[in-house]
DNA sequence: ACAAAAGTGTTAAACTTACACCCATGC
DNA sequence: GCATGGGTGTAAGTTTAACACTTTTGT
């Protein structure tokens, strides 16, 4: 601060000697991934023409140990010396999915003092995208490390939106109710069904805002996962308003547009208009020779990426 | 990993008793902040019709001390234990520009092993967006710790362009030449005048996509933050063609449409048709019975923002 | 035959883009 | 008077949105 002249000439090498690095209190790192894919509900007995439903579905972990231990998780773990966020991100996918075929990307950071009892660990969480077919044998196994994995049918309902302004100070406060529910529960009464309300807050003060969540009630997810999750998913639904591409992830190579338009319907939860959502995402498909077969109806086209265009 | 049913009766405080959260090695945490004005140029003796000519101007701190003692660097500091990140962020602007009214978003975490020479220390990255009327005395001011504070315009200019295909596999390449003068320099021959050339590369594989930073050439910038700047500026420029209320935090409470079209104009680098544009931002600003005095010319009408459109 | 889903064409409305023009001011 | 910037109108082109219709299949 009030160095002189003098003391800056001290030669970098001394320098690195004499600072050290420990005299200071410092986090563990986590890295935290929402990993989202798209499941049919094969429903015995109906209509054989119909198609199967689809669901929006994240990855969870069950805790084997304390804390939260039998509460289910993101799956995700701590940032190891030597790799980059991004690097022990796709590592812990990779550990638990088997994959690398996976959309990845950093989205917030959440790191209040008190979210995990075990100390100050802050987590980077990770937003993930993947296709079913990718996984390790094209199903989920039990990966060892942290426990049993499950994929639950997500469904995020906004339940309140508030409003007001006071003295140049615009408040919204949007509730959102989390739903969580084991996917390949046979019988309903006995599935796993997780949930949680979120509180929203954004405060728009001197022309910038403050956005922040809180867990008003939460059952059976651990640490502040729901608040993630939720965070997470809206996220995934603004991005897929201004760039499509995003539901090419839960794509595998050959697809349907049915399929892509389902993708899109799901997250959005809006239902498209086929013409319309076709002419749209025509530049960044092509046509295959080969048709699905899927029913007692017309045998849909299969589609691939059209790789010049998706990329800029 | 292997727990049995009866290890799982362990009470969680013995738990959080037993755990050593000190058995792992553990990163520091710095806050970095790329925070972005907008200042007129005073040019004497020219036309007294003419407007002075704005430029985008990013705030830099000189390093007063070891590592890269005497280089430029982004304003940042140390997490604290009992803040969270966001928070960390805001009091180091705080701290270095005296000012609560300003946009703060957290942007990107850089996290590559090296990329400090005083330790694993990990930084995350924040856009700030301010008006330099708001600045403690409407000037940046020595702020005692950290060292010189300077206003430098900042120019990102993209000087190369490769895509190639191979493999399935997609890879672009992108330079941007980064260049940084002082703002406020009255002789252009003695201004400090910073300089860098990074490399964007982007890998397209299996229908995700990696994005690396690398530093090619850099002239007087202190650690990785030539990467870091140009990264947000990418950022801000790309925000601004998704959502054009970025633009509103560059302006004052009052403003007048030219300068906010100004303001988009050297974020975008590109020029904007006047009708178009005032159609486009119409809903967004509230009309005064003010005007500004500024010249040989029609004087403007003031702006306001019209909180009630601009916040959902 | 029929229900389900695949796939295409048409039109009106909304928005974007480009350009042309007039107005008010200080010197 | 004139150069500079402030401010508005209009028409063509493009994109979006809604709807109606035909085609193909398995049972």
């Amino acid at each position: 601060m009030s160095q002189t002249k003098k003391d800056q000439t001290i030669k970098k090498n001394d320098f690195l000697e004499t600072y050290d690095i420990n005299q200071y209190d410092r986090p563990s790192i986590a890295a935290d991934i929402a990993v989202f894919s798209i499941g049919s509900k094969i429903v015995e007995g109906t209509d054989y023409r119909k198609l199967p439903t689809k669901t929006l579905r994240l990855l969870l972990i069950r805790r084997a140990e304390q804390p939260f231990q039998g509460e289910w998780a993101l799956p995700g773990g701590f940032m190891k010396k030597g790799e980059n966020i991004q690097e022990a991100a796709r590592r812990e996918l990779k550990e638990e999915t088997g994959t690398d075929k996976a959309y990845l990307e950093l989205c917030d950071v959440f790191s209040d003092s008190g979210r995990d009892p075990r100390g100050w660990i802050i987590s980077q969480s990770f937003l993930a995208v993947l296709n079913e077919n990718d996984l390790a044998n094209g199903h989920l196994e039990a990966s060892g490390d942290a426990g049993e994995a499950k994929w639950f049918d997500i469904t995020v309902r906004k339940t309140a939106d508030k409003k007001q302004e006071q003295d140049n100070v615009v408040t919204c406060e949007n509730d959102y109710e989390l739903l969580l529910q084991d996917s390949d529960a046979s019988d309903a009464n006995e599935a796993v069904r997780l949930w949680a309300v979120i509180r929203e807050h954004i405060e728009y003060r001197d022309y910038h805002e403050i956005v922040t969540y809180d867990i008003m009630d939460s059952q059976g997810i651990a640490f502040d996962h729901a608040k993630i999750i939720t965070s997470i998913f809206n996220r995934l639904r603004r991005m897929l308003g201004s760039d499509i591409r995003i539901a090419f992830d839960f794509m595998p190579e050959y697809f349907t547009l049915t399929d892509l338009q389902e993708a899109v319907e799901l997250i959005s939860g809006q239902e498209l208009i086929k013409p319309n959502f076709r002419r749209k995402i025509a530049e960044y498909v092509t046509e295959t020779d080969m048709v699905a077969q899927n029913g007692g109806h017309r045998p849909p086209k299969a589609f691939v990426r059209n790789l010049d265009r998706f990329y800029q």
